[in-house]
RNA sequence: GGUUCAGUAGCUCAGCUGGAUAGAGCAACGGCCUUCUAAGCCGUAGGUCGCAGGUUCGAAUCCUGCCUGAAUCACCA
């Protein structure tokens, strides 16, 4: 708002004072650098064209304009090119009687359409438990459907599970062949655990029958297709696909322990979904998709039967839709999930959060439902983020080189809670109580320190480092959060009620900057859901409770003699909890009130 | 090989629609609890922003080339 009229007030000046019309573009409103003194700055150096002076008395010209033409700026400094304003000690005070009239992220604007919004996060494979990767997307999802949702959006979270393919058979077959009959609840392994495990008991038997093959002489190709563990669970996915009921049965049976126990880790993680999609029900319909458009002719039939796009003419390649015998492939099933979603839900806008090592394949998705004339396809992103890395390298599923989803979230819940223990600082709670706290903030250390970085970018999950409570860190915000709760229990104890309209005191300079950190927070969630960027909250968050800790560091809320700034700064400190709590919230971050 | 993305302090990350002396946290070292929660605050030390050119009054940021790493280019998902 006040960098707006700024620059309209540049305009203005650079016409009155050089009668030249600026072009906006060139005029450039940023924050004050910490070490100047100011609280907004104009960069002169591109409106030199039109005063064809020196910058500074270019500067020094536009400052003393502004300074007598808008009220709002008290101050003003020139250092060299940089025109350092001084938003007065009125206008600031004035700013804050606004932003406390309502709750924060509040955002109007454009962005408010009422748009029907999809977002699909988590995406798993029923023959393995959760891992690292998992969290991640989970976490931005969630994260994602938050901020959509608070910009206006009407958002449905939604899941695509992967219940049915040859991995699934593998983990049947093995189960078969040496589960002996026993279940979860009778070995007392959770559901997805158990099934998990019988997923690399196959790859080891495979493994091993190879070798075996191999040492008779056989090549790797010749030792994979005499494969009889392989051929068997062939057998079990062309009898699942004909619905052979035994076969299917147990399919039922073994996904059902995997759900849950996904559903264990969901809870945990706490993140939830609207409606959940299984590609056994929408393979079918893809298919059909797929034959239609060969029908319409925008597929074609290779000689073998096979189905294909031709997407040179986007500059791709020649995609396969279906296999000669007629079964689906990922891309069958993306479609049909896509057109099925949109019966449902008739969305303006489908969000997939899923890992950048698919980017190709959605940017195929999104042309191909153009091509099938499927005008919302415009309406498809694909968020995609970037991968965790361990120290030791990339994560592999297969050698087991992978971070455990429970088993991360139990770690993280018993060090909080050795550590609150430690301090002791709630020992007055009950059990169930303290338990809830070591919950947030255990779950708070772990989602904050995946969320704060650039999800597009590649991230590296040290287990030893990441467990860290101090610094740039979820629990280091909640403290300050805890703190602030605090001083309001105080306050309410004492009768004291913070002003809702403060007028004529002096702000000191932590003041001024919190207030200047608070306005900024409704653009900045627009900008967030923009970028698809739950770390630029992440980022903000810190550096507001950083001020807020070196304020309360500072002054006396409470203690403080003059009533008027008292209740200011009780203002204050209750509407930086309100904030702070949001934009946790965004990241989907629970909030203790002490710790 | 083609395409895409990344390379910033010992480590993990900000900053990137061009702007002031490149910022945090961790780790290291030194201070601050008779005062609203010390999971905090303050300070010291630490950087050829991968390399080389170019555009510009000004480049970590834009362009080109190169080096390094990742992803992808599957009848896997």
């Amino acid at each position: 708002m006040m960098e707006k009229t700024l620059t309209e007030n540049v305009l203005e000046a650079v016409k009155t004072l050089y009668g030249k019309e600026a072009d906006p573009s060139k005029i450039q409103v940023q924050e004050t650098r910490k070490d100047f003194r100011g609280d907004l700055t104009v960069v002169v150096f591109p409106l030199l064209r039109y005063s064809g002076k020196l910058p500074e008395q270019t500067a020094e010209e536009l400052g003393e304009y502004i300074r007598e033409n808008n009220a709002q700026i008290g101050n003003y400094n020139v250092i060299k090119g940089f025109l350092n304003l001084e938003i007065s000690n009125a206008a600031i005070l004035d700013t804050f009687n606004k932003l406390i009239k309502h709750d924060p992220g509040f955002t109007s604007a454009d962005h408010s359409n009422d748009y029907t919004t999809l977002v699909e996060y988590s995406s798993p494979n029923t023959n393995k438990p959760l891992h690292l990767g998992h969290i991640r997307n989970n976490l931005l999802g969630y994260s994602l459907a938050r901020i959509l949702s608070t910009c206006g959006h009407k958002v449905y979270k939604t899941n695509i599970v992967n219940d049915r393919g040859i991995h699934i058979c593998k983990t049947m077959l093995a189960w078969k062949l040496y589960g002996k009959g026993s279940t979860p609840a009778e070995t007392g392994v959770k559901g997805d655990h158990f099934v998990g495990d019988y997923y690399v008991r196959f790859e080891k038997e495979y493994r091993k029958e190879i070798n075996e093959l191999k040492s008779q002489g056989l090549s790797q190709e010749e030792a994979a297709e005499r494969s009889s563990l392989m051929s068997q669970a062939r057998e079990l996915l062309r009898k699942w696909e004909t619905g052979d009921k035994e076969t299917v049965d147990l399919w039922k049976r073994m996904n059902e322990w995997v759900y849950e126990g996904f559903d264990t880790t969901y809870n945990a993680l706490g993140v939830d979904f609207d409606k959940i999609y299984f590609e056994s029900e929408t393979y079918k319909p893809g298919r059909e998709i797929v034959r239609k458009g060969l029908d319409d002719g925008v597929f074609y039939k290779k000689d073998d039967g096979s189905v294909w796009v031709d997407l040179s003419s986007d500059g791709l390649d020649e995609k396969l839709l279906l296999r000669a015998d007629g079964t689906a492939v990922y891309m069958t099933q993306d479609l049909g999930t896509a057109v099925l979603r949109y019966k449902d839900y008739t969305f303006d806008h489908q969000y997939y959060v899923v890992g950048n090592e698919q980017d190709y394949h959605f940017q195929v998705l999104k042309i191909i439902l153009g091509k099938l004339g499927y005008e919302w396809s415009e309406g498809i992103h694909h968020f995609s983020y970037g991968m965790v890395n361990l120290p030791e390298g990339k994560m592999k599923s297969r050698e087991g080189k992978v971070v455990d989803a429970d088993e991360l979230i139990n770690t993280m819940l018993s060090t909080a809670a050795d550590m609150s223990g430690e301090l002791g600082k709630l020992n007055d709670y009950t059990g169930e109580e303290k338990k809830s706290v070591y919950r947030k903030i255990g779950l708070g250390a772990l989602k904050y320190f995946i969320l704060k970085v650039d999800p597009r970018k590649n991230m590296m999950f040290n287990p030893a480092e990441s467990i860290d409570f101090n610094g740039n860190t979820g629990p280091f915000i909640q403290y300050s959060y805890a703190r602030i709760k605090s001083v309001m229990r105080k306050a309410a104890d004492m009768g004291l009620v913070p002003a809702d309209d403060t007028d004529g005191i002096e702000l000191n300079a932590k003041e001024r900057s919190l207030v200047n950190i608070l306005r900024a927070f409704d653009t900045l969630i627009i900008s967030a859901a923009d970028e698809l960027n739950p770390a630029i909250i992440a980022n903000y968050v810190y550096e507001l409770s950083k001020e807020f800790n070196q304020f309360y560091h500072d002054f006396s809320i409470l203690g403080e003699e003059n009533n008027m700034v008292r209740m200011f700064r009780l203002a204050l400190t209750e509407y930086t909890g309100k904030v702070i709590g949001k934009a946790m919230w965004l990241l989907g971050i629970d909030m203790p009130e002490r710790m």
